[in-house]
RNA sequence: GCCCCCAUGGUGUAGCGGUUAGCACGCGAGGUUUUCAACCUCGUAGGAGGGGUUCGAGUCCCCUUGGGGGUACCA
């Protein structure tokens, strides 16, 4: 698929830091990114920070950190363009001796006809037309002479040879003020491509009131970067009619911008969290251990880590579902009052015994003598399971008792249906 | 105000003039089962409204409505 109109192909991601990546820009970086690998581009990162009060050292660290953890790796970069200055200035000053440009009150101003319109040919969107009455003279450098937007982003999208630019809708306007800054240099404006917006559940575009809206919160959430890579790369493209999970190399195959739709997509985290549970299934046990630890400074999550693969969604879900198999916690009362019942002691007893006697503590040998103490009691099974699963849990939500079990031995199990069982002796 | 973009179920999307409008999330009901946020099955719900064009329109055109973006000596 890749022509030779491709060759050469460079994009660049050019966030303003801000802050926090939101996965709106998230979503920008991996479709240049997808397209430079694809086509064998150059991904260029470029850090459009002239507006010195905003752009802190911190907030473009968070902005390539975010970009790290997704593992969207650029080929150049990052570029400040505020250290740009002294080139944009050199433009800024060749505008106005070509005429292009004028002064008005200290600050410079591009000339745009009255008349006729500024035609930008954008890949996904096909021809879009302003109309130059609609836009006046605007500014393109202060009073104090430093440039503007437009003209920064004009210049040094034409100094880096960028081919294409991919970015949000919401440049969308600003682009034929780019243009005519870029034909009035005499040069050719690149290759649009303007990606729809992203929205939050209520319609409104996405911000911090929308929960998990940025990469580093979705990090802290408890997803796995191949996971929200995956989802994201879905708001607002997919391959065909039935395609949803797709590994990055399968991504970076069948990506194109013709298939990138039109209209605004709403994030869902519920998707995501489905999404996200299935990536962890499909983890081994040494990665998921190894991604726990990390996450949790704590090591030997191994065993626990594969009981209750199954049942998380998110890295976070892990320690609330399993975190009794790594350290004691208190029990839920609510829980104990449902469970321990009339008869519940005897059962537990029972099934002390059974595992105290037994040969090997292996999950079949466990599961066979429990279900002989739920045969034996003439009982439904979970009158016999709830109790221990609140004995060693101390929750009647747990991973799979017989793997519980197992996962926590023969010694600490023990330990604590006797300290259940002490309390059921003693008088309540 | 002016300019621009967008419009398939609650959500993400498929469709590229003729289909019972497909897939997925969610939701609902069953199932499996030792609990459960896991899993399986079935189900639920849709082309904003109005005009055209056409033998035939979600698909093409226009209008309205709605949503979004821009219009800064912000980016």
């Amino acid at each position: 698929m890749a022509g030779p109109d491709n060759e050469g192909m460079r994009v660049r991601f050019a966030p303003s830091p801000t802050g926090a990546l939101h996965i709106g820009g998230a979503r920008t970086a991996l479709y240049n990114w997808l397209l430079a690998r694809k086509e064998g581009g150059a991904f260029v990162l470029r850090i459009e920070d002239t507006d010195r009060e905003r752009s802190t050292p911190e907030n473009v660290e968070q902005i390539l950190d975010a970009l790290r953890w997704l593992e969207l790796d650029w080929d150049e970069g990052p570029l400040s363009q505020a250290e740009r200055a002294a080139r944009h200035r050199e433009q800024i000053d060749r505008l106005l001796a070509d005429g292009h440009a004028y002064e008005d009150e200290g600050a410079v101003r591009l000339r745009v006809p009255d008349e006729g319109e500024t035609v930008v040919e954008d890949v996904i969107r096909g021809e879009v037309s302003f109309p130059h009455a609609s836009i006046d003279d605007f500014v393109i450098a202060r009073s104090d002479g430093s440039a503007l937007y437009n003209l920064a982003v004009a210049v040094d999208d034409l100094d880096m040879g960028i081919t294409h630019v991919i970015r949000g809708a919401d440049h969308l306007s600003n682009t034929p003020r780019q243009a005519m800054i870029l034909r009035a240099l005499g040069a050719s404006p690149p290759v649009y491509a303007h990606l729809p917006l992203l929205h939050g559940t209520d319609g409104k575009k996405l911000s911090k009131r929308h929960g998990a809206a940025s990469v580093q919160q979705l990090r802290e959430a408890g997803y796995l970067p191949e996971a929200v890579r995956n989802y994201i790369a879905l708001l607002g493209w997919g391959l065909d009619a039935s395609t949803t999970f797709m590994t990055t190399e399968q991504l970076i195959d069948g990506f194109s911008l013709e298939r990138v739709s039109k209209s605004p997509a709403v994030f869902e985290e519920q998707k995501l969290r489905w999404m996200n549970g299935r990536y962890l299934r499909e983890l081994s046990p040494k990665e998921l251990a190894d991604r726990l630890e990390a996450r949790l400074g704590r090591d030997g999550l191994e065993h626990a880590a594969v009981v209750a693969q199954e049942k998380m969604q998110t890295l976070s879900d892990f320690w609330p579902l399993a975190g009794f198999l790594v350290e004691r916690r208190p029990t839920d009362e609510e829980a104990w009052q449902k469970v321990m019942v009339e008869g519940a002691r005897e059962r537990l007893e029972a099934v002390r015994d059974a595992l105290a006697y037994l040969d090997s503590f292996r999950l079949e040998s466990i599961e066979t003598a429990l279900r002989e103490v739920v045969e034996r009691f003439e009982v439904k099974p979970k009158e016999v399971f709830q109790p221990l699963r609140v004995a060693i849990a101390g929750s009647t939500i747990s991973p799979g008792i017989f793997e519980s079990v197992a996962a926590l031995g023969r010694e600490e199990t023990l330990a604590r249906v006797d300290g259940a069982l002490a309390r059921l002796a003693s008088p309540a």
